[in-house]
DNA sequence: AAGGCGCATAATGTCGACATTCGACAATCT
DNA sequence: AGATTGTCGAATGTCGACATTATGCGCCTT
Protein backbone atom coordinates (compact mmCIF):
# COMPACT_ATOMS: atom_id res chain seq x y z
CA UNK A 1 0.00 0.00 0.00
CA UNK A 2 1.71 3.36 -1.18
CA UNK A 3 1.53 6.10 1.20
CA UNK A 4 1.76 9.89 -0.57
CA UNK A 5 4.13 12.81 0.65
CA UNK A 6 4.91 14.69 3.64
CA UNK A 7 6.12 13.23 6.55
CA UNK A 8 5.76 9.49 6.76
CA UNK A 9 5.55 9.09 10.26
CA UNK A 10 1.79 10.79 10.65
CA UNK A 11 0.92 8.41 7.70
CA UNK A 12 2.23 5.14 9.71
CA UNK A 13 0.44 6.42 12.67
CA UNK A 14 -3.10 7.15 10.71
CA UNK A 15 -1.82 3.59 9.70
CA UNK A 16 -2.27 1.72 12.62
CA UNK A 17 -5.38 4.19 14.15
CA UNK A 18 -7.42 2.98 11.37
CA UNK A 19 -6.16 -0.54 12.35
CA UNK A 20 -7.13 -0.76 15.18
CA UNK A 21 -10.70 0.89 14.59
CA UNK A 22 -11.04 -1.66 12.59
CA UNK A 23 -10.02 -4.38 14.58
CA UNK A 24 -6.60 -5.74 12.88
CA UNK A 25 -4.95 -5.41 15.68
CA UNK A 26 -5.66 -7.94 18.76
CA UNK A 27 -5.02 -6.69 22.58
CA UNK A 28 -1.10 -7.62 23.43
CA UNK A 29 -0.49 -8.60 19.50
CA UNK A 30 3.27 -7.46 18.95
CA UNK A 31 3.75 -4.73 15.92
CA UNK A 32 7.07 -6.26 13.99
CA UNK A 33 8.89 -3.07 12.79
CA UNK A 34 9.43 -4.92 9.63
CA UNK A 35 6.31 -6.05 8.45
CA UNK A 36 4.84 -2.64 8.53
CA UNK A 37 7.87 -1.33 6.67
CA UNK A 38 6.74 -3.68 4.06
CA UNK A 39 3.26 -3.06 4.21
CA UNK A 40 3.73 0.77 3.20
CA UNK A 41 6.72 0.15 1.58
CA UNK A 42 8.86 2.31 3.74
CA UNK A 43 11.83 1.90 5.65
CA UNK A 44 12.09 0.91 9.60
CA UNK A 45 13.12 4.62 10.63
CA UNK A 46 9.73 6.55 10.11
CA UNK A 47 7.72 3.16 11.72
CA UNK A 48 10.02 3.48 14.36
CA UNK A 49 9.09 7.36 15.73
CA UNK A 50 5.39 6.16 14.71
CA UNK A 51 5.64 3.75 17.41
CA UNK A 52 6.93 5.74 19.94
CA UNK A 53 4.77 8.09 19.36
CA UNK A 54 1.57 5.86 19.89
CA UNK A 55 3.43 4.23 23.20
CA UNK A 56 3.26 8.02 24.62
CA UNK A 57 -0.14 7.90 24.23
CA UNK A 58 -0.70 4.63 25.44
CA UNK A 59 -1.82 2.84 22.81
CA UNK A 60 1.38 0.64 22.88
CA UNK A 61 3.45 -0.76 25.39
CA UNK A 62 7.12 -1.15 25.00
CA UNK A 63 9.59 -3.32 26.26
CA UNK A 64 13.42 -3.03 25.71
CA UNK A 65 14.94 -5.05 23.29
CA UNK A 66 11.98 -7.02 22.62
CA UNK A 67 9.19 -4.41 20.93
CA UNK A 68 5.89 -2.63 21.03
CA UNK A 69 2.94 -4.57 21.87
CA UNK A 70 -0.63 -3.41 21.57
CA UNK A 71 -1.57 -2.65 24.90
CA UNK A 72 -3.56 -5.18 27.31
CA UNK A 73 -4.95 -3.29 30.44
CA UNK A 74 -5.40 -5.01 33.17
CA UNK A 75 -8.99 -4.38 34.87
CA UNK A 76 -7.33 -1.88 37.43
CA UNK A 77 -5.72 -0.01 34.70
CA UNK A 78 -9.03 0.29 32.58
CA UNK A 79 -10.87 1.52 35.75
CA UNK A 80 -7.48 3.82 36.21
CA UNK A 81 -7.68 5.09 32.96
CA UNK A 82 -11.58 5.80 33.91
CA UNK A 83 -11.18 7.59 36.72
CA UNK A 84 -8.25 9.61 35.18
CA UNK A 85 -10.90 10.63 32.26
CA UNK A 86 -13.31 11.93 34.74
CA UNK A 87 -10.95 14.06 36.56
CA UNK A 88 -9.50 15.61 33.40
CA UNK A 89 -12.54 15.92 31.64
CA UNK A 90 -14.77 17.32 34.63
CA UNK A 91 -12.13 19.95 35.35
CA UNK A 92 -12.03 20.77 31.65
CA UNK A 93 -15.78 21.59 31.30
CA UNK A 94 -16.16 22.82 35.09
CA UNK A 95 -13.84 25.29 33.38
CA UNK A 96 -14.94 26.31 30.68
CA UNK A 97 -18.18 25.93 31.72
CA UNK A 98 -18.74 29.91 31.09
CA UNK A 99 -17.93 29.54 27.29
CA UNK A 100 -21.04 27.76 26.61
CA UNK A 101 -23.12 29.03 24.15
CA UNK A 102 -27.22 28.96 23.91
CA UNK A 103 -26.25 27.19 20.56
CA UNK A 104 -23.37 24.85 22.14
CA UNK A 105 -26.15 23.81 24.51
CA UNK A 106 -28.75 23.35 21.93
CA UNK A 107 -26.31 21.02 19.77
CA UNK A 108 -25.05 19.25 22.60
CA UNK A 109 -29.14 18.33 23.57
CA UNK A 110 -29.30 17.49 19.55
CA UNK A 111 -26.32 14.81 19.84
CA UNK A 112 -28.03 13.18 22.96
CA UNK A 113 -31.15 13.05 21.18
CA UNK A 114 -29.25 11.23 17.84
CA UNK A 115 -27.65 8.81 20.42
CA UNK A 116 -30.58 7.73 21.82
CA UNK A 117 -31.91 7.23 18.34
CA UNK A 118 -28.85 5.49 17.08
CA UNK A 119 -28.84 3.39 20.28
CA UNK A 120 -32.37 1.91 19.64
CA UNK A 121 -31.36 0.98 15.93
CA UNK A 122 -28.16 -0.65 17.34
CA UNK A 123 -26.94 1.69 14.73
CA UNK A 124 -23.08 1.30 17.32
CA UNK A 125 -20.55 2.88 14.57
CA UNK A 126 -23.01 6.06 14.25
CA UNK A 127 -23.83 6.08 18.28
CA UNK A 128 -19.83 6.13 19.19
CA UNK A 129 -19.31 8.47 16.55
CA UNK A 130 -21.41 10.81 18.32
CA UNK A 131 -20.64 9.98 21.34
CA UNK A 132 -16.90 11.25 20.30
CA UNK A 133 -17.86 14.62 19.34
CA UNK A 134 -20.22 15.14 21.98
CA UNK A 135 -17.20 14.75 24.20
CA UNK A 136 -14.85 16.63 22.46
CA UNK A 137 -17.26 19.52 22.75
CA UNK A 138 -17.55 19.29 25.99
CA UNK A 139 -13.83 19.57 26.88
CA UNK A 140 -12.60 21.60 24.07
CA UNK A 141 -14.38 25.17 25.39
CA UNK A 142 -11.61 24.47 28.14
CA UNK A 143 -9.12 27.07 27.53
CA UNK A 144 -6.60 25.13 29.50
CA UNK A 145 -4.58 23.64 26.91
CA UNK A 146 -2.15 21.31 29.04
CA UNK A 147 -5.62 19.71 30.73
CA UNK A 148 -7.35 19.48 26.98
CA UNK A 149 -4.38 17.96 25.57
CA UNK A 150 -4.41 15.64 28.77
CA UNK A 151 -8.34 14.63 28.31
CA UNK A 152 -7.95 14.12 24.56
CA UNK A 153 -5.17 11.73 25.06
CA UNK A 154 -6.81 10.04 27.42
CA UNK A 155 -10.26 10.01 24.92
CA UNK A 156 -8.10 8.61 22.18
CA UNK A 157 -6.51 5.74 23.92
CA UNK A 158 -9.90 4.90 25.56
CA UNK A 159 -11.81 4.89 22.40
CA UNK A 160 -9.60 2.83 20.33
CA UNK A 161 -9.23 0.35 22.88
CA UNK A 162 -12.64 0.16 24.39
CA UNK A 163 -14.95 1.94 21.82
CA UNK A 164 -17.04 -1.45 21.18
CA UNK A 165 -17.98 -1.77 24.71
CA UNK A 166 -18.99 1.48 25.41
CA UNK A 167 -22.31 1.45 23.00
CA UNK A 168 -23.37 -1.73 24.93
CA UNK A 169 -23.07 -1.04 28.47
CA UNK A 170 -26.32 1.53 28.75
CA UNK A 171 -29.34 1.24 27.49
CA UNK A 172 -30.33 3.53 25.12
CA UNK A 173 -32.58 5.44 27.75
CA UNK A 174 -29.47 5.51 29.88
CA UNK A 175 -27.34 7.42 27.19
CA UNK A 176 -29.75 10.09 26.65
CA UNK A 177 -30.51 10.69 30.19
CA UNK A 178 -27.29 10.63 31.59
CA UNK A 179 -25.77 13.22 28.76
CA UNK A 180 -29.02 15.29 29.39
CA UNK A 181 -28.05 15.69 32.51
CA UNK A 182 -24.76 17.18 32.42
CA UNK A 183 -26.70 19.00 29.78
CA UNK A 184 -29.05 20.40 32.89
CA UNK A 185 -26.13 21.20 35.06
CA UNK A 186 -24.39 22.90 31.86
CA UNK A 187 -27.41 25.13 31.77
CA UNK A 188 -26.89 26.00 35.85
CA UNK A 189 -23.54 26.88 35.50
CA UNK A 190 -22.51 25.14 38.29
CA UNK A 191 -19.15 24.74 38.04
CA UNK A 192 -18.29 21.99 40.98
CA UNK A 193 -21.33 20.25 40.59
CA UNK A 194 -20.69 19.39 37.08
CA UNK A 195 -16.97 18.41 37.51
CA UNK A 196 -18.36 16.02 39.82
CA UNK A 197 -21.21 14.50 37.69
CA UNK A 198 -18.66 13.85 34.85
CA UNK A 199 -15.99 12.53 37.30
CA UNK A 200 -18.85 10.36 38.58
CA UNK A 201 -19.68 9.38 35.28
CA UNK A 202 -16.52 8.20 34.10
CA UNK A 203 -16.31 6.31 36.93
CA UNK A 204 -19.47 4.29 36.29
CA UNK A 205 -18.45 3.76 33.07
CA UNK A 206 -15.48 2.60 33.88
CA UNK A 207 -16.90 0.21 35.94
CA UNK A 208 -19.16 -1.35 33.62
CA UNK A 209 -16.35 -1.46 31.19
CA UNK A 210 -14.46 -3.78 33.35
CA UNK A 211 -17.46 -6.16 34.15
CA UNK A 212 -17.80 -6.42 30.46
CA UNK A 213 -14.65 -6.97 29.79
CA UNK A 214 -14.55 -9.88 32.32
CA UNK A 215 -17.84 -11.41 31.00
CA UNK A 216 -15.34 -12.24 27.43
CA UNK B 1 32.21 12.08 25.59
CA UNK B 2 31.55 8.25 25.66
CA UNK B 3 28.88 6.67 27.19
CA UNK B 4 28.71 3.21 28.77
CA UNK B 5 25.91 0.14 27.51
CA UNK B 6 22.71 -0.87 27.31
CA UNK B 7 19.69 1.35 25.16
CA UNK B 8 21.72 5.01 24.20
CA UNK B 9 18.46 6.89 23.99
CA UNK B 10 17.77 6.65 27.78
CA UNK B 11 21.51 8.00 28.26
CA UNK B 12 20.54 10.28 25.62
CA UNK B 13 17.14 12.28 27.55
CA UNK B 14 19.33 11.89 31.28
CA UNK B 15 22.06 13.38 29.51
CA UNK B 16 19.63 16.62 28.68
CA UNK B 17 17.84 16.54 31.84
CA UNK B 18 21.57 17.13 33.50
CA UNK B 19 21.75 19.50 31.16
CA UNK B 20 18.52 21.62 31.35
CA UNK B 21 19.15 21.19 35.44
CA UNK B 22 22.56 22.89 34.69
CA UNK B 23 21.16 25.35 32.74
CA UNK B 24 23.28 24.62 29.65
CA UNK B 25 20.03 25.36 27.84
CA UNK B 26 18.06 28.20 27.41
CA UNK B 27 13.92 28.61 26.58
CA UNK B 28 13.94 28.31 22.95
CA UNK B 29 17.12 27.07 22.05
CA UNK B 30 17.00 24.57 19.03
CA UNK B 31 18.71 21.52 19.74
CA UNK B 32 21.00 20.19 16.83
CA UNK B 33 21.01 16.44 16.60
CA UNK B 34 23.74 17.02 14.88
CA UNK B 35 26.06 18.30 17.95
CA UNK B 36 24.50 15.83 19.89
CA UNK B 37 25.15 13.20 18.44
CA UNK B 38 29.70 14.28 18.28
CA UNK B 39 28.86 15.34 21.96
CA UNK B 40 28.07 11.55 22.74
CA UNK B 41 30.34 10.20 19.68
CA UNK B 42 26.85 8.18 18.94
CA UNK B 43 24.76 8.09 15.74
CA UNK B 44 21.63 10.44 15.46
CA UNK B 45 19.07 7.78 15.36
CA UNK B 46 18.94 7.24 19.18
CA UNK B 47 19.63 11.53 19.56
CA UNK B 48 16.53 11.47 17.28
CA UNK B 49 14.23 8.79 19.71
CA UNK B 50 15.96 10.52 23.01
CA UNK B 51 14.63 14.17 21.52
CA UNK B 52 11.12 12.51 20.42
CA UNK B 53 10.72 11.16 23.88
CA UNK B 54 11.27 14.59 25.51
CA UNK B 55 8.58 15.85 23.22
CA UNK B 56 5.78 14.03 24.20
CA UNK B 57 7.25 14.81 27.97
CA UNK B 58 6.98 18.22 27.20
CA UNK B 59 9.88 19.59 27.79
CA UNK B 60 11.09 20.39 23.91
CA UNK B 61 8.85 21.11 21.09
CA UNK B 62 9.32 20.02 18.04
CA UNK B 63 8.38 21.67 14.58
CA UNK B 64 8.03 18.98 11.20
CA UNK B 65 11.19 19.91 8.87
CA UNK B 66 12.58 21.99 11.17
CA UNK B 67 13.73 20.62 14.68
CA UNK B 68 13.48 20.35 18.28
CA UNK B 69 13.59 23.46 20.66
CA UNK B 70 14.01 23.68 24.25
CA UNK B 71 10.08 24.42 25.32
CA UNK B 72 9.29 28.02 26.08
CA UNK B 73 6.07 28.59 27.09
CA UNK B 74 4.08 31.47 27.47
CA UNK B 75 2.53 32.93 30.63
CA UNK B 76 -0.67 31.56 29.97
CA UNK B 77 1.03 27.64 28.98
CA UNK B 78 2.53 28.38 32.52
CA UNK B 79 -0.43 28.80 34.79
CA UNK B 80 -2.22 25.91 32.60
CA UNK B 81 0.44 23.69 33.43
CA UNK B 82 0.36 24.41 37.02
CA UNK B 83 -3.33 24.19 37.19
CA UNK B 84 -3.10 20.96 35.99
CA UNK B 85 -0.55 19.75 38.06
CA UNK B 86 -3.15 20.94 41.11
CA UNK B 87 -5.91 18.96 39.47
CA UNK B 88 -3.62 15.86 38.99
CA UNK B 89 -1.97 15.99 42.20
CA UNK B 90 -5.05 17.38 44.12
CA UNK B 91 -6.80 14.54 43.56
CA UNK B 92 -3.95 11.67 43.68
CA UNK B 93 -2.85 12.43 47.30
CA UNK B 94 -7.07 12.41 47.88
CA UNK B 95 -7.47 9.58 46.29
CA UNK B 96 -4.16 8.29 48.41
CA UNK B 97 -5.52 9.22 51.45
CA UNK B 98 -5.72 6.67 53.15
CA UNK B 99 -2.52 4.98 52.25
CA UNK B 100 -0.81 7.59 54.49
CA UNK B 101 0.59 5.91 57.84
CA UNK B 102 1.96 7.75 60.93
CA UNK B 103 5.38 7.41 60.02
CA UNK B 104 4.72 9.16 56.64
CA UNK B 105 3.28 12.25 57.77
CA UNK B 106 6.07 12.09 60.38
CA UNK B 107 8.73 12.01 57.73
CA UNK B 108 6.59 14.82 55.54
CA UNK B 109 6.72 16.91 58.34
CA UNK B 110 10.57 16.63 58.94
CA UNK B 111 11.11 17.89 55.17
CA UNK B 112 8.61 21.23 55.84
CA UNK B 113 11.11 22.25 58.64
CA UNK B 114 14.08 21.10 56.99
CA UNK B 115 12.29 23.12 53.54
CA UNK B 116 12.21 25.77 55.72
CA UNK B 117 15.89 25.74 57.33
CA UNK B 118 17.31 25.28 53.93
CA UNK B 119 15.36 28.09 52.56
CA UNK B 120 16.87 30.13 55.59
CA UNK B 121 20.05 29.60 54.97
CA UNK B 122 19.68 30.25 51.00
CA UNK B 123 20.27 26.83 49.98
CA UNK B 124 18.44 26.55 46.91
CA UNK B 125 19.38 23.37 45.43
CA UNK B 126 19.01 21.42 48.42
CA UNK B 127 15.64 23.14 48.80
CA UNK B 128 14.29 22.44 45.73
CA UNK B 129 15.57 18.67 45.70
CA UNK B 130 13.41 18.33 49.08
CA UNK B 131 10.57 20.02 47.56
CA UNK B 132 10.66 17.48 44.79
CA UNK B 133 10.89 14.67 47.34
CA UNK B 134 8.20 15.83 49.36
CA UNK B 135 5.56 16.06 46.35
CA UNK B 136 6.94 12.97 44.71
CA UNK B 137 5.77 11.59 48.22
CA UNK B 138 2.53 12.84 48.32
CA UNK B 139 1.33 11.94 44.90
CA UNK B 140 2.80 8.53 44.94
CA UNK B 141 0.34 7.20 47.32
CA UNK B 142 -1.69 7.45 44.87
CA UNK B 143 -3.02 3.74 43.50
CA UNK B 144 -4.24 5.19 40.31
CA UNK B 145 -1.01 4.63 37.91
CA UNK B 146 -2.52 6.63 35.26
CA UNK B 147 -3.19 9.87 37.46
CA UNK B 148 0.82 9.35 38.63
CA UNK B 149 1.71 9.08 35.44
CA UNK B 150 0.48 12.12 34.28
CA UNK B 151 1.35 14.16 37.58
CA UNK B 152 5.21 12.81 38.05
CA UNK B 153 5.37 13.87 33.90
CA UNK B 154 3.92 17.34 34.73
CA UNK B 155 6.17 17.55 37.74
CA UNK B 156 9.09 16.81 35.80
CA UNK B 157 8.24 19.11 33.37
CA UNK B 158 7.77 21.94 35.74
CA UNK B 159 11.05 21.25 37.84
CA UNK B 160 13.43 21.24 34.86
CA UNK B 161 11.62 24.42 33.17
CA UNK B 162 11.06 26.49 36.82
CA UNK B 163 12.69 24.89 39.68
CA UNK B 164 15.17 27.92 39.72
CA UNK B 165 12.03 30.05 40.41
CA UNK B 166 9.89 27.71 42.59
CA UNK B 167 12.49 28.41 45.78
CA UNK B 168 11.87 32.19 45.35
CA UNK B 169 8.58 32.98 45.26
CA UNK B 170 7.82 32.47 49.03
CA UNK B 171 9.23 32.94 52.15
CA UNK B 172 10.56 30.73 54.33
CA UNK B 173 7.62 30.71 56.67
CA UNK B 174 5.36 30.36 53.69
CA UNK B 175 7.25 27.79 52.33
CA UNK B 176 6.71 26.04 55.94
CA UNK B 177 3.22 27.16 56.87
CA UNK B 178 1.86 25.90 53.03
CA UNK B 179 3.33 22.13 53.41
CA UNK B 180 2.58 21.98 57.27
CA UNK B 181 -0.95 23.18 55.90
CA UNK B 182 -0.93 19.67 53.89
CA UNK B 183 -0.08 17.84 56.13
CA UNK B 184 -2.81 18.92 58.89
CA UNK B 185 -5.26 18.38 56.14
CA UNK B 186 -3.96 14.63 55.52
CA UNK B 187 -4.12 14.41 59.11
CA UNK B 188 -7.52 14.78 58.89
CA UNK B 189 -8.54 12.44 56.03
CA UNK B 190 -10.50 14.70 54.63
CA UNK B 191 -10.32 13.92 51.15
CA UNK B 192 -12.47 16.92 49.48
CA UNK B 193 -10.37 19.36 51.34
CA UNK B 194 -7.50 18.65 50.46
CA UNK B 195 -7.82 18.03 46.73
CA UNK B 196 -9.42 21.64 46.85
CA UNK B 197 -6.04 22.65 48.91
CA UNK B 198 -3.36 21.36 46.91
CA UNK B 199 -5.08 22.00 43.82
CA UNK B 200 -5.46 25.90 45.00
CA UNK B 201 -1.81 25.59 45.71
CA UNK B 202 -0.62 24.78 42.58
CA UNK B 203 -2.20 27.64 40.98
CA UNK B 204 -0.98 30.55 43.45
CA UNK B 205 2.33 29.03 42.95
CA UNK B 206 1.35 28.92 39.24
CA UNK B 207 0.60 33.19 39.34
CA UNK B 208 4.09 33.85 41.19
CA UNK B 209 6.24 32.19 38.63
CA UNK B 210 4.18 34.09 35.87
CA UNK B 211 4.53 36.99 37.91
CA UNK B 212 8.47 36.27 38.37
CA UNK B 213 8.94 35.20 34.70
CA UNK B 214 7.19 38.53 33.59
CA UNK B 215 9.84 40.44 35.50
CA UNK B 216 13.00 39.08 34.33
C1' DA C 1 10.83 -38.05 30.74
C1' DA C 2 12.07 -33.64 32.62
C1' DG C 3 15.10 -29.97 32.87
C1' DG C 4 18.80 -27.16 31.39
C1' DC C 5 22.22 -25.66 28.10
C1' DG C 6 23.54 -23.84 23.66
C1' DC C 7 22.73 -22.65 19.08
C1' DA C 8 20.00 -20.75 15.21
C1' DT C 9 16.85 -17.38 13.83
C1' DA C 10 14.75 -13.23 13.69
C1' DA C 11 13.79 -9.11 15.68
C1' DT C 12 15.43 -4.67 17.65
C1' DG C 13 19.37 -1.17 18.21
C1' DT C 14 22.59 1.53 15.80
C1' DC C 15 25.14 3.32 12.11
C1' DG C 16 26.68 6.22 8.04
C1' DA C 17 25.11 8.10 3.81
C1' DC C 18 21.85 10.12 0.78
C1' DA C 19 17.48 12.90 -0.29
C1' DT C 20 14.71 16.52 0.83
C1' DT C 21 13.42 20.70 2.89
C1' DC C 22 14.06 24.94 5.53
C1' DG C 23 16.14 29.50 6.40
C1' DA C 24 19.29 33.06 5.43
C1' DC C 25 21.74 35.84 2.40
C1' DA C 26 22.54 37.94 -1.93
C1' DA C 27 21.14 39.61 -6.26
C1' DT C 28 17.55 41.72 -8.83
C1' DC C 29 13.53 44.43 -9.85
C1' DT C 30 10.09 48.11 -8.95
C1' DA D 1 15.17 51.84 -0.25
C1' DG D 2 12.12 48.15 0.15
C1' DA D 3 10.39 44.05 -1.33
C1' DT D 4 10.86 39.87 -4.02
C1' DT D 5 13.13 36.05 -5.90
C1' DG D 6 16.96 32.78 -6.56
C1' DT D 7 20.59 30.34 -4.66
C1' DC D 8 23.27 27.93 -1.30
C1' DG D 9 24.44 25.81 3.02
C1' DA D 10 22.94 23.15 6.67
C1' DA D 11 19.67 20.53 9.21
C1' DT D 12 16.03 17.12 9.21
C1' DG D 13 13.78 12.93 6.92
C1' DT D 14 14.66 8.54 5.15
C1' DC D 15 17.14 4.63 3.73
C1' DG D 16 19.63 0.03 3.69
C1' DA D 17 22.99 -2.57 6.09
C1' DC D 18 25.28 -4.16 10.10
C1' DA D 19 25.63 -5.23 15.29
C1' DT D 20 23.48 -6.87 19.10
C1' DT D 21 20.12 -9.20 21.75
C1' DA D 22 15.83 -11.98 22.87
C1' DT D 23 13.30 -16.09 21.95
C1' DG D 24 12.34 -20.83 20.58
C1' DC D 25 13.95 -25.24 19.38
C1' DG D 26 16.72 -29.24 19.67
C1' DC D 27 20.14 -31.73 21.92
C1' DC D 28 22.28 -33.35 25.82
C1' DT D 29 22.42 -34.78 30.54
C1' DT D 30 20.57 -36.94 34.57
Amino acid sequence: MAIERSTYKDHVIKYLYDGMRENRYQAGEKILESHLAKELGISRAPIREALADMVSSGLLVYRPQVGNFVAALTAKEITDSYVARGVLEGFSVAQGINNFTANDLARLEEMAHKMEIYARQGKHKALIDIGQQFHEELFSHCTNAQIVLFTRQLSLKLHLLFYKHWSRVYSPEEIRDRHLDIINALHQKDAVKIEMMIRQHYIETGQKIVEREARL
